[in-house]
DNA sequence: TTGCTCCTCACGTCACGTGAGGTGGC
DNA sequence: TTGCTCCTCACGTCACGTGAGGTGGC
């Protein structure tokens, strides 16, 4: 049987351009007609489809073209990089699941912002771990601090960026944070110094939409549940924090979205 | 606050030449000092962080900038890529969670093939769809059949390359193959033309090793089982197939490894 | 003659990575 | 003076996709 580029294309579902490519790598070596014109054979489109299978598994096609040269690989080595594979598909599975939830945990309380926005009421907030610079910034300048930052933020988007402040502190300031749920999933935990433990609880809650004066001006976040607690007399307890939601940068203007929550005794 | 190229690339885990690329795309545009290197300010940090973000959300770089532009996208629109980005990490966690059980498949038939090469015993085969073509080869000439081959095609590595035989065939054919019980979770099914069911049931199995002759002569792949079956006077009943497992092309010669089923009565 | 298939060759894509060759501040 | 950081610019990567311009067989 011959088969035309055209068929193969087709049925493989591979363009004529990707069969160029693969005979180019030295994955089939396709003869010609007189004219020039490509004919394939069954050992060639076992070969396509082989490697095809191979492709579905994210095997590199110059790994391929090696794999099924004329000195290639046993058998055994087959299944070892199978087996690689296996591994490979298996962590990817799982890191797209939790990257879904943690998408759907940002969707719920994005959602909740855009409806709820400006107004203050008393929810339960979750436990959470924040993360601090000992140079105040969001990035710190301490090269131990700055590796461990980076390790925090590896775990976005189940890390958010935040603003912090603890009871006593004078201002607020910029910090990464993460539900000590999903903390323990991404192998995160409160030191003390750098991370600390953010009991939930009881708390004031506000969605607060704000402009860049939040850069120098953090505390703009709290005004509202500040504002509430003065007027109906809740003492703050605790760390007083807001994770970034979204940025709405339609109209020409930036508009920072924040979930705030002071946890009151 | 302000931060040098050095400081950000090492806590946000990219490189310089990342951090250019990002500057170059329009996701941020970072100011200079007097000597021409870059500095960073917290607005800049995190809009970087949010960049991060999306590109975890596999959201193309163009896209974020367009996002964060002065014209960009508003809550509710930021909110609803969101939602597409879950959608997009669910449907690949799955297809990678179907990729890592399909590959284990190949790797227990694999492992056991290597193992028990060439000998003759009996088992239990599984119920399967096969599917041929009705000029013969593995690749179909009516388009309507190619269609439906490159569907089957796009379900590796659950479907395999076989080779049939019919009862009463006058000898054996080039064909696809995939496990009835997998056949449902891809929609692949039985039409009694081209695609055709083979039962299960008790069986003479062997895993053949074979060369390039397969080509002309794909009753090779029975001969096992078939000197078996004459020796102790087992009679067909139904189809007998061979599924390919993989190739070893070490030492200059291809040797393709088949597992093969003889249904008895 | 017209459509269709097929050919080669060059360039584009995407998100950076990798030098090469040079500058600035401690 | 030496090390280190940072600069720009050009080219590479990976697996093809997309024309442009032309040929061959019905």
């Amino acid at each position: 049987m011959r088969y035309s580029i055209g068929d193969v294309s087709r049925v493989l579902g591979m363009t004529t351009s990707a069969l160029h490519f693969y005979e180019k790598e030295g994955i089939i070596d396709t003869p010609r007609v007189e004219s020039g014109r490509r004919y394939y054979q069954e050992a060639d489109i076992n070969r396509l489809i082989s490697a095809k299978k191979y492709r579905a598994m994210d095997v590199p096609v110059r790994d391929i073209a090696r794999q099924f040269s004329a000195d290639g690989m046993t058998g055994a080595q087959v299944l070892s990089r199978m087996r690689e594979r296996r591994e490979e598909a298996a962590r990817r599975s799982r890191q797209y699941a939790a990257l879904a939830a943690d998408i759907d945990d940002l969707i719920a309380r994005g959602e909740a912002g855009l409806l709820h926005a400006q107004e203050v009421d008393i929810r339960r907030a979750q436990d959470m771990i924040c993360l601090r610079s000992s140079s105040g910034g969001r990035i710190p300048s301490d090269k131990d601090e700055q590796a461990i930052t980076r390790r925090w933020l590896e775990c976005m988007p189940a890390v958010s960026i935040a603003i912090c402040r603890e009871q006593g502190d004078a201002r607020a300031v910029p910090t990464l944070i993460v539900p000590a749920a999903r903390a323990a999933d991404y192998g995160l935990e409160a030191d003390g110094r750098m991370a600390r433990f953010v009991p939930g609880g009881m708390a004031l809650h506000a969605v607060v939409v704000c402009g860049e004066e939040q850069y120098d001006d953090p505390d703009v976040i709290f005004r509202p549940v500040l504002a509430f607690a003065r007027e109906h007399r809740f003492a703050q307890r605790g760390t007083m924090w807001g994770g970034m939601l979204f940025v709405d940068c339609s109209g020409g203007v930036r508009r920072h979205y924040f979930d705030t929550y002071m946890t009151f005794s």
